[in-house]
DNA sequence: TCGATTGTTGGCCGC
DNA sequence: CGCGGCCAACAATCG
């Protein structure tokens, strides 16, 4: 028996610390060990990734480079340009690799990518070794524990959790790292396909992720932004191992904090310092092991001395939750993060609904534009310009800073479908995966489900107000003054609703309230793009009238469009094109999919939905799914457009 | 079987 | 200003 060379692949495990599958592979007592990354084409262009996560990527990775050296002056993490599926059967032979060990990965795309890599793996003799760790219970399990269904509340997980098993106690980091063998390439790179690239729209500068597989400089190190063709970061949050363990003993070092929190009772609109543990861009990445988290937090709330909260509003019910979504996702793989296709998602006919692929049953990460006024209010939400100051403050918010509180989160959501502009929550999905630090799969398709009332939630009546809900919070409006700072001056009796203040006010304050959004002008800030209670009033019915249908995304009626039939024409949604004939159907071809290849301009225009000089309505920038179109300005799209839907509703 | 209860986090009105 | 009850009413769970 040859001795143990081993890869250790870190893929969401950026750490040291309790990490299962990193002390498998060091029981295997290895002669040669490698902590290597890929650096997989799929994630850089085909996930929605925004500067300030990428930044928080490489943080993590820096880290974890840097606490490797540490234990090992020889050993750092090896991060290797390549998709792991063409690189491992290189690699394998180059390095006389025996065993290839790494976390578990029950994300859709991990899965498959997983099963293809141990099918190399196996094809060149590796042994492979991978340990569940990313969630409190193997998610798997989880789901067989739940009676094979996916875990659709609280109190199933709450259920099957214990069926499963104890949560384990976190297990220590190694004092020991094997050396790496002799780590050179003598092999080509395989060079990705770029195509489709999601993120183009963000790249200010040449993108050279794969101009050498092991880096610029030939030594395996971590890439810069600017060599991705990013730009700074824009957000303060910082990512590590290091930096999360101390955010955890500041948060354990207040027991009353730790032992009491309950999350409905924080508040969205606290900022410098948040309400929250801004701990779960760390439990992304695994700069901070989950079961870390959960025990040190459970021994202080046993440990206290006055009534400690519980599940579900407790610190640990916020980690029983994102188990929740991960298990649901690992039963209903890819349709978990759409519509069409999922068992357990309702059918409600939103405006701006998903492309699909029918063959592979799949998004294709492109929408059809049934409305053109709920493409531009999904716009005007995007870049913050909605005229609501609460929405917009969290946009905004989220936009600079990369993270939200979870109930600011709620209200956006809950504007941008079921309590405002009824568009597909899978349209606001796409903004949270650009712009979130903590961007989940599992839990980003979660909840939006949850507060679009799709899954997980049912109750579409309790609706939150723009302006009441913050009211609650923050009477003065010190949030909105924050983050948008034309208001900065208005009085409180107005800075939820500016559209009110007497123009004697408004000028007291420096601000006018006027316009559309559409042009960002000094000293201007928007009127609101729709009257609130009458767009509640609409999409009430329009959920009540969809709930009494009852279809689901896997329903032949939904995925052939026959839907149509069941719908009134009256009722919000795509419904007012019965005629537009292909809102939800067969994939478009010629004009509707050349307008969708409009460039991602969010580099340009972020915050600023500029005007065209010919009159007609230029976009902020969105996510398109289009190739490389950076720089290229769009003119007249609404125009076309519009003759576009005429078009389409003669063929009717 | 079915009615009552419960569900992490609403708004509004009146006291 | 804070609190309780009601609004109008979903679905899963439980006895």
């Amino acid at each position: 028996m040859p001795k143990p060379r081993v890869i250790y692949w870190f893929r969401t495990d950026l750490r040291l610390r309790d990490s299962p599958a990193l002390k498998a592979a060091l029981d295997l007592n290895p002669e040669a060990f490698w902590p290597v990354w890929t650096w997989d084409p799929h994630y850089v262009y085909r996930a929605r990734v925004g500067v300030n996560r990428w930044q928080f990527l490489i943080d993590c990775q820096n880290d974890l480079s840097k606490s490797i050296t540490k234990i090992n002056e020889k050993s750092k993490l090896f991060l290797m340009r390549e998709a792991p599926q063409t690189l491992f059967p290189k690699l394998f032979k180059a390095w006389k690799i025996t065993h290839l060990v790494f976390e578990k990965d029950t994300d859709s795309y991990g899965r498959d990518r997983d099963t293809e890599v141990i099918r190399l793996a196996r094809e060149a003799g590796v042994g492979v070794i991978f340990r569940s760790g990313r969630t409190l219970w193997d998610s798997d399990q989880l789901v067989e524990k739940n009676h094979g269904k996916p875990t659709m509340s609280i109190s199933q997980v709450q259920t099957a959790g214990p069926k499963v098993g104890k949560i384990p106690r976190p297990i220590p980091a190694p004092k020991f790292l094997p050396d790496p063998g002799e780590s050179n390439l003598d092999f080509e790179q395989n060079q990705p396909e770029v195509a489709p690239d999601f993120n183009s729209g963000s790249r200010k500068h040449e993108d050279k992720s794969y101009e050498k597989i092991s880096g610029p400089h030939e030594d395996f190190t971590v890439p810069a932004l600017e060599e991705l063709g990013f730009p700074a970061a824009t957000g303060p949050h910082r990512g590590g191992e290091t930096i999360a363990l101390e955010m955890l003993d500041k948060i354990i070092a207040d027991e009353k904090y730790t032992a009491t929190f309950e999350k409905p009772n924080t508040a969205p609109t606290a900022f410098e310092p948040q309400a929250t543990t801004l701990l779960s861009p760390h439990l992304h990445f695994g700069s901070l092991s989950i079961r870390e988290f959960y025990w040190r937090v459970q021994d202080v709330a046993d440990n206290y001395s006055g009534k400690a909260s519980r599940p579900p509003v407790s610190l640990t019910g916020q980690l029983l939750f994102r188990d929740m979504y991960f298990a649901a996702q690992a039963s209903l793989g890819y349709s978990f993060g759409q519509t069409l296709y999922n068992s357990h998602c309702r059918f409600i006919p939103w405006h701006l609904p998903s492309k699909v692929n029918h063959e592979t049953k799949t998004v294709i990460g492109e929408y059809h534009i049934d409305s053109p006024q709920a493409e531009e209010w999904l716009l005007r939400w995007k870049y913050g310009r909605t005229g609501f100051p609460w929405i917009d403050a969290l946009m905004r918010q989220l936009c600079q800073e990369g993270w939200i509180h979870h109930l600011g989160r709620h209200a956006v959501a809950c504007f941008l479908t079921r309590g405002g502009c009824y568009i597909s929550w899978e349209r606001g999905a796409e903004v949270f995966e650009e712009w979130l630090i903590d961007h989940e799969t599992a839990c980003n398709a979660g909840n939006w489900q949850w507060l679009s009332c799709t899954a997980f939630y049912a109750q579409f009546y309790r609706c939150y107000s723009p302006i009441a809900f913050p009211q609650k919070w923050d009477k003065e409006g010190k949030f909105v003054r924050r983050y948008v700072p034309e208001l900065k001056g208005l009085d409180k009796k107005y800075i939820y609703e500016p559209w009110k203040a007497p123009i004697a006010d408004q000028k007291k304050a420096g601000v006018k309230i006027e316009g559309d959004g559409k042009v960002e002008k000094e000293g201007v800030y928007p009127m609101p793009m729709f009257d609130f209670a009458e767009r509640r009033t609409i999409c009430l019915d329009g959920m009540k009238k969809a709930y009494k249908v009852g279809l689901y995304g896997d329903d032949p009626k939904v995925i052939d469009g026959t839907w149509r039939e069941l719908f009134d024409d009256d009722v919000e949604g795509p419904t007012e094109g019965k005629s537009f004939e292909d809102a939800m159907g067969r994939e478009a071809e010629g004009d509707d999919a050349k307008l969708r290849e409009v460039p991602v301009g969010g580099d340009k225009n972020d915050g600023a939905v500029e005007e065209d000089k010919s009159g007609a309505k230029e976009k902020g920038g969105e996510n398109k799914g289009g190739d490389a179109t950076k720089g290229r300005k769009r003119k007249g799209v609404q125009g076309t457009l519009d003759g576009h839907v005429k078009k389409s509703k003669k063929k009717l």
